[in-house]
DNA sequence: CTGTTAGCGCATTCAG
DNA sequence: CTGAATGCGCTAACAG
């Protein structure tokens, strides 16, 4: 691991020499290797006027030579602006890796960087952890932000910020969102269309309104097929594999069971499955279901599941390309964006068999 | 966006108004808020001793009042130590992403926090882009690495660094890879028990490892075989899209075209899927496609795809599993992991067709 | 117990 | 054309 070179005091001055191999080479180094001072190194590199061909070059060897590269952070600091996007996001899971897969599309060739942040999972520590990351981050590491599933509404912040399938309410942050209410009645129509008439829900997290709004198309499916909902149908999943595992079984532990569900998202979908394989349930022979979504995982599953797409990956597209304008000061920019869902039919439906086992 | 409060100048000293729904709160402006000094709001937050209760819980409830969060930047480059670990990545692609969530799930309750750095595929300009990434982030930043797909063998660095699916050579990195010698065995071994003999190879990035040692399990493959590769099936795909269309079209082009094509990532066999389908042959009927990597996008395709597995997520999470050791000084976890690889057949391999069409 | 001072790495005045 | 001084937001010595 140690170099055979020689070990330099990292604190001190230092006395120019390259330290190959070591660790980070500071401007210091730099400067001090070159003879020259800091602030000629910052203008080298910053390509300001005022420094002698023959110096710039020199410093520039050195710079090469010693693989000089300035810390993102201490610019960062000193700088208003800093050519970063950041990408706040609860947890690395499918939903948010699309995002970011979209984001980089977006961000290709528009001279930004990209940092994805996250917390790893503390979330439910405190919910608002949208506001806390964007204290850290915003104004110094990143120059704006795209919110990945914000928990809370009142995200008022100054510099530019656009959510990703928010908890809306009445925020006025700029947003990107599939169409949620239409995506559940494709979903719950699909079922109905099958022939089932009892279907049960895994509803999702109740302070998004992607959650409400799927739970909305769900109810307003069953209204234009004139049947009433029964509210024993319903359970929470909170968008969570081992709460929708929870609310599986308590569905399939009815005494008139469901013959389909309708999961809130592909994570609760592919935790029915499992729960209805460890109770002996064909899927889709003995019980249908369906997701919302389509993460690219649940065409993985066994059976790869019927699902009700959004767009994820146009969505973080769509968001840092409406960032990126809003930081041009295209102020109209700022938008309410819904993009359309639709239906994507794999295995895990089928009519409702007439008798059941 | 502005709020309707009074507009403060941020630059000067703030007369400790809260600016809610504002920018940042810096701590500036708690201590001026709470009538003490900086330093005091300081050790409140980092729970120093040497602060009267009655103070504390004043300047601690003055910050939650203001919600402020102290700035990630300004504090890394105060400390030596960050709590953030970083993964550098090239691009945000379906390989990296599920790297990604690797790290997430091993970073969970580690007090850790995870930022995942990318340039935005600006790569091809310089190769060797995470000397540029360290450079940038480490020390500063995040107290160590994780490095996905490096270009170069050469990097050697002071910080904990380890790299997944790296440019080995003679580096002494810690790294994590995937079995790739035994996994492209497995591979051409499916084909060849299928009864494939004209097997084309899309090759991958030549300067990494795990190309080189897919090709040669390619080539061990067929001299287990006793069957002599026909150097004309070899084309460069370079794990990527554009490039590996190129070599499918190229090997399909053939007088002798093969029967059935080991790709050498998904992204490579996901091109060729398409150019078959574009050029009207059927898979698996005309040809047979194999991957390596089961990025989940493979199964999404049409036919999905068989290909050969490699543990990405556990990489990602035994990547960083090893890191937060070296952090904890534990200097003999500084090893080479290799994990098993797997063959998961899906409906892009069959026999081959006796007659062709 | 509290405030003042210094400095992390860098970019930008402003003097020389 | 160059370098010394200043400050970004924060923490860690030290002095009061």
């Amino acid at each position: 691991m140690r170099g055979s070179e020689v070990d330099l005091d990292q604190q001190a001055g230092a006395t120019g020499l390259p330290a190959p191999g070591g660790g980070r080479v500071t401007m210091q180094q730099v400067a001090a290797e070159a003879g020259v001072s800091v602030s000629t190194v910052s203008k080298v590199l910053n390509g300001r006027y005022g420094v002698s061909p023959a110096t710039s070059e020199h410093v520039m060897g050195v710079i090469t030579r010693l693989g000089y590269e300035a810390s993102l952070v201490a610019r960062s600091l000193r700088n208003r602006r800093t050519n970063v996007i950041g990408v706040l996001v609860a947890d690395f899971e499918p939903f948010s890796t699309e995002v970011l897969k979209g984001a980089a599309d977006a961000i290709r060739g528009s001279g930004f960087e990209l940092v994805a942040y996250s917390a790893g999972g503390r979330v439910d520590e405190h919910v608002g952890w949208e506001r806390r990351y964007l204290s850290r981050v915003m104004g110094t590491l990143v120059d704006g932000a795209v919110l990945v599933t914000p928990t809370v509404t009142d995200v008022q912040y100054d510099g530019p910020v656009v959510a990703v399938d928010p908890h809306t309410g009445r925020s006025s942050l700029p947003t990107v969102a599939g169409d949620n209410l239409q995506g559940a009645r494709l979903g719950v129509d699909h079922l109905l269309g099958l022939g089932h008439t009892r279907i049960g829900m895994v509803t999702g997290r109740p302070d998004l309104v992607s959650a409400q709004l799927r739970e909305r198309g769900y109810r307003e499916a069953h209204a234009a097929a004139g049947l009433v909902v029964d509210e024993d149908l319903l359970a929470l999943g909170a968008f969570e594999a081992e709460q929708a595992r929870v609310a599986a079984h308590h569905l399939l532990s009815l005494p008139d069971p469901p013959t389909a569900v309708f999961a809130a998202n592909d994570r609760s979908a592919l935790a029915v499955l499992e729960v209805a394989a460890e109770r002996g349930l064909e899927v889709p022979g003995d019980l249908s279901v369906i997701g919302f979504d389509n993460v690219p995982e649940s065409a993985l599953s066994d059976p790869p599941l019927t699902t009700v797409e959004q767009p994820i990956r146009r969505m973080g597209h769509d968001a840092v390309a409406l960032l990126l304008s809003l930081l041009d000061g295209d102020e109209a920019a700022a938008t309410q964006l819904t993009l359309p869902t639709t239906l994507v039919t794999r295995r895990s439906t089928a009519a409702p068999s007439t008798s059941r086992d």
